[in-house]
RNA sequence: GCUGGAUUAGCUCAGUUGGCUAGAGCACUCCCAUGGUAAGGGAGAGGUCUCGGGUUCGAAUCCCGAAUCCAGCUCCA
């Protein structure tokens, strides 16, 4: 693959960072140093020597200097045997320990011109420092970052840098991100009242409040309809059931967020992770006939699993976390079209949701590890291949990464792009061939014979939490009509003037079903005016004399400006018309 | 869980090298003003400075531990 100029640059720079660091921390070891999309990080061994954050900018300063000598960078191949050597006396034993997973030999040393610096690396770098722009790069933060990437080994320091070819690149990069942090739904969700954390009951367990639970709610009802128009048959199953279920359903042994169990009279119970094998025993309630699949047994359940502290963070990782999760009960024929119905349903209910733009990945096992699934190797082959044919004819773009299936089959999930191009992994479909087998789930086929069901573990919009983390980040929390909590806010000039036509309004559009407020507080109404901006209302009708001598509201949305009288009828109209086509006033 | 950072009123933040009754703006309550499309004026109330130890004549400030949050890592919907 061509490599870029800027992926050169980047590269380059992690490398002077590592020479810059040796300059002022003659002791360190270094890790590994590659370019990422936003700039570059390189993995140190700080040892006993006394780094902090707060060194960056020095390192920063260091790297400008080395920049400024326009070295020139130099690439020389060494037979294996030397390269050891070498190695050896640079004392990079981390460097050494890669070359386990390195066959080539010569290895190829990257050095910079006056000789100061020697780093093992394939390159390509750029010719010279003076093709990096001085002024393209910064030093952003630090971090811990495992060794290799694994939890086992030793926590290394990484050291971030953005790095773009100009500074007004680099500025852009840098404000955007600024502006990203200020639509983050762990800011908005409780300025906006939609949810809170309190630390008394506990991390990872979010609280909605009224205005959020009216979302969660809009949401809730709109998927449930969509599903039940898909067969979909609702149930409601236990927070918690006996640890032996799990035992049975063989997560005990494999999965591990279980919450530890409680001791009831002598049983031990434990509250629920998956709502699986509670929707199995729904299908093992009665004998099934081929004629009753697909048999869809759904439900939008709190499940609970014991994430680790560090893993948590807003709504997008929490402890009990609502799946709008549905079992597919399917015959081994239906595999195909069933993940293709499913695939038609995602793609109906995303589209309302403004998320357009899909990419599959398809978590494959790891073939040198088949010990680590359950069920036949030919099995998986089976399904891993009919998932990408599905994909093909759908012209889904998609990517397979092996040894990323769950330990009872292949599943696929798909990223949703939201309005800044940033990609979300909210929708999972999971096939599973081994549940049926703990759980001996069979139906009558047509010879009259047993036969074992195949399962499909689907859930739309992920968690709730989640996709709603995922909907205030897209929408900047001003909801398109038909989700937002508060619909229209009515503004009368003078409360005590025009309080009563207000609520008379009011009125109407609540018998209409549209979620309004009276902001009749004894405020000047520019100030009333802000806070309903503040608080992205889509529509503000403000009402005077005017108005209620001619029944009209004057009609205000969202950060536009005045929109002129409507009377009152065609308000609702309008309303009704935006809020059923679920269209969104911003969008033009 | 790991590495690093943060924690002062409901919210956003000030608080000099440890020193008297800890400050501001917004929000809240009351009073005045009764307003026409993004902040009218005044007064008041509100804080065990996250929690627990320690050092000191004296701790919001220094040290140790814990909790929670943030950035990564690892793991995941």
């Amino acid at each position: 693959m061509e490599v870029t100029q800027i992926e050169k640059i980047r590269h380059s720079l992690s490398h002077i960072m590592a020479q810059a660091v040796l300059r002022l921390f003659p002791d360190t070891k270094l890790g590994i140093g590659p370019a990422i999309d936003n700039g570059f990080y390189y993995d140190f061994d700080f040892g006993d020597q006394d780094f902090s954050e707060q060194k960056l900018r020095k390192i920063e300063k260091e790297m400008k200097k080395i920049i400024k000598r326009n070295l020139a960078f130099t690439q020389e191949m060494i037979p294996r045997e030397g390269a050891i050597e070498r190695l050896k006396t640079l004392k990079a034993e981390y460097k050494l320990e890669l070359l386990d997973g390195i066959e080539d030999d010569p290895l190829s040393f990257f050095i910079t011109g006056d000789g100061e610096f020697t780093d093992l690396c394939r390159g390509p770098h750029v010719q010279r420092t003076s093709e990096i722009p001085i002024d393209g790069f910064r030093l952003i933060k630090t971090s811990g970052a495992y060794w290799r990437g694994d939890e086992k080994n030793k926590m290394l320091t990484r050291i971030y840098g953005y790095a773009f070819e100009t500074k007004e690149e680099l500025e852009t990069y840098i404000y955007n991100m600024e502006e990203a942090a200020k639509r983050d739904h762990r800011k908005l969700g409780p300025e906006l009242g939609l949810f809170m954390f309190s630390e008394i009951v506990g991390p990872g367990l979010p609280i909605f409040l009224p205005q959020g639970n009216i979302l969660r709610e809009t949401i809730e009802d709109y998927i449930k309809e969509k599903k039940k128009e898909y067969g979909h048959q609702f149930v409601t199953t236990p927070h918690m059931a006996k640890s032996d279920l799990y035992i049975k359903s063989k997560h005990w042994q494999k999965y591990d967020a279980m919450i530890p169990p409680i001791n009831i009279d002598g049983d031990e119970y434990t509250l629920k992770p998956m709502n699986c094998p509670h929707h199995f025993q729904v299908y093992l309630n009665e004998k099934r006939s081929y004629r009753d699949l697909p048999l869809i047994i759904a439900e939008n359940a709190v499940v609970y699993r014991f994430e680790k502290s560090g893993e948590l963070g807003g709504l997008l990782r929490v402890r009990g976390l609502t799946q709008d999760d549905s079992h597919w009960f399917i015959r081994p024929d239906q595999i195909g079209e069933q993940v293709n119905v499913a695939l038609e349903l995602m793609s109906e209910i995303y589209n309302d949701f403004g998320m357009t733009d899909f990419r599959a990945e398809i978590s494959a096992a790891d073939r040198d590890n088949m010990d680590n699934y359950l069920g036949d190797p030919a099995m998986w082959d089976e399904a891993e291949s009919k998932i990408e044919g599905i994909l093909k004819t759908k012209e889904i773009e998609y990517k397979v990464n092996p040894g990323e299936a769950a330990f009872y089959g292949p599943k696929i999930d798909l990223q949703a792009k939201d309005t800044l191009g940033r990609e979300w992994q909210l929708m999972t479909i999971q096939l599973d061939f081994n549940q049926p087998d703990n759980f001996d789930m069979t139906f009558t086929n047509s010879e009259g014979e047993d036969e074992k069901v195949v399962v499909l573990h689907i859930a739309i919009l992920g968690s709730f939490e989640r996709f709603m983390a995922i909907m205030i980040e897209n929408y900047a929390g001003a909801f398109p009509l038909w989700l937002a909590p508060t619909q229209v806010k009515i503004l009368p000039i003078s409360g005590e003037k025009h309080g009563e036509y207000a609520h008379e309004v009011a009125q109407r559009l609540k018998e209409q079903g549209i979620r309004v407020e009276v902001g009749d507080k004894n405020e000047r109404i520019q100030k009333r005016i802000r806070q309903a901006e503040l608080a992205k209302v889509p529509y503000i009708a403000v009402v005077g004399d005017k108005e209620a001598e001619t029944n009209t509201v004057a009609v205000r949305i969202h950060s536009k400006q005045d929109q002129g009288l409507q009377t009152v009828d065609e308000f609702i109209n309008n309303l009704n018309e935006e809020i059923n086509s679920k269209t969104y006033y911003l969008n033009d």
